[in-house]
DNA sequence: GCCGGTGATACCTCCCGGGTATCGTGGCTG
DNA sequence: CAGCCACGATACCCGGGAGGTATCACCGGC
């Protein structure tokens, strides 16, 4: 199976639509059709059921989706990882990647500790949305990450432990429930008036509810100032609150876990080298 | 990147050589050459280092070859899963994997359990020699495997622990040491006249050593039974032991972990249901 | 019944993958 | 030191297949 045919029929089957598909592909529609034909045959299973009015994956097609997706990944990772550590100084430089508005005190300490290693090479940080780290590790963009379990997933990583810790309830400052010692999540989530923020899903689209749209954690500090919401939080998030807010912990809240993640198949000395000073710190 | 030209690279990678690669793939040596020029000059990139006598690998020559084999194993599990799904019966058959000469007690327990679930499918279960399951597993020649840590390694997949277990020492019946109620690692690793048995690498040759060659389990027991070796096993394999064998625990040994494995993508309704009745044993 | 949208077919072109023949270059050997 | 040989690169040719345009076949809706 060859890659132009996966990625044809990763198109089609997720745009079920031929005509768009070929568009998004930039070829015409009769090439498109005679691939996904040719492909059906080679495999000897039916892909797609055409009913001449709609297009609908089969079980084998949804199979196909899932693990085309899966192998494109890995083509383009190989793409992007041979091309930087070709071009490069010559020593490889690593990409690490991690949530914008994470804690960066590990990340700092973490890079400070590993420039100090004799033979380190360039490390260059990216910062990215959520839920975008594994796509990026997955894909060749990045070649380690720091996630957060268990908001992020760590599937089909190898990972080491660098931190556990608990979560606080961020409140504003006066809120009855700032004076509590301790709090239990049913306490702060079934708060009236205080609807929980909305993160935007993996499209961009935010889930219905009452509560505030947000994006990121300086505009949900803000939006709980304003006292038009609240959020549970890791504790390590508490020295970034400013005045306004205040924090109680959250005894019921499940552990946060920092994890350093990379595919498992790296065989990199640098990474190697990196991992090993991020598990001594 | 085209699979095709991915694996000319690999073969060439692997050969260093371009006639032999040529040979290995079917083709002939100049579209090989032609091939990989137009690879590196796609990726700005030079691969293979041809001093006019060999050919060697560049840095970037071997992230490609790591990064690369993954990408194939990926690309052709996507074929080897969707021909499964579409040709099966319906609803889709899985293939479990496990050691050949492992313990079969729990595999028959879980295939039991899960042949009586309500909705299940078929069971393909295939033996494979040491270290070919993650292979398997990666390749999609298999959906689930049967691993036992730290013997096999687990990395890149998805797993859940079914059992933990000490090892004992295996001994011929008379043996001084069999009469102990315990022992430690070095007290069996260290005995004159029974060095370690020798097992097959990956590519079937053998470590050199003064043990003897083995193939599988039952060899082994026989060549203790002959007083020829002796080593040390997970204790649920003691029941297999025959009248001649004695078996004395470890306490040093490193736990054995049972883990049932998948590829971290997987999304069928079969394999969770599989998973789910093995941590419930 | 006509129209519009959709996937399939027919047919053409041209690029590229693959083959054979040959060259250029070094290392080895007699 | 000359000739040979091993090996990768180059030159040139051919055929298949990828991609394009034009068109057909089917069917739902107004």
């Amino acid at each position: 199976m060859e890659t132009r045919e996966l990625r044809y029929f990763v198109a089609v089957a997720e745009e079920l639509h031929f005509g768009r598909a070929a568009e998004r592909l930039g070829i015409a529609q009769p090439p498109l059709s005679r691939a996904i034909q040719r492909l059906e045959r080679r495999l000897g299973v039916e892909l797609l059921h055409r009913d001449n009015r709609s297009v609908e994956l089969t079980a084998a097609g949804a199979v196909l989706l899932a693990e085309g997706r899966a192998a494109l990944d890995a083509v383009e990772a190989a793409g992007r990882r041979t091309r930087r550590a070709g071009t490069g100084t010559g020593s490889a430089a690593l990409v690490l990647v991690t949530k914008a508005g994470a804690s960066g005190e590990l990340l700092a300490k973490l890079l400070d500790a590993y420039a100090a290693e004799p033979g380190a090479v360039e490390i260059d940080v990216q910062l990215c949305g959520i839920g975008e780290q594994e796509g990026m590790l997955r894909d060749g963009r990045a070649d380690v990450a720091l996630l957060y379990l268990p908001f992020d997933s760590a599937t089909g990583f190898d990972t080491e432990v660098l931190r556990s810790e608990g979560q606080i309830a961020v409140l504003p400052a006066g809120h009855p429930l700032s004076l509590e010692t301790s709090l239990r999540t049913s306490d702060v989530t079934g708060l009236p008036g205080l609807p929980p923020p909305r993160w935007p899903r993996r499209d961009g689209t935010y889930p219905d509810g009452p509560g505030p749209k947000v994006r990121d954690h300086t505009q949900l500090l803000q939006l709980i100032m304003l006292g038009r919401t609240t959020a549970i939080m890791p504790e390590s998030l508490r020295n970034q609150l400013g005045e306004k807010l205040v924090a109680v912990p959250v005894v019921d809240a499940p552990k946060v876990t920092t994890v350093i993640a990379w595919p498992p198949h790296s065989r990199s000395r640098a990474l190697a080298r990196l991992v090993e000073v991020a598990t001594r710190l």
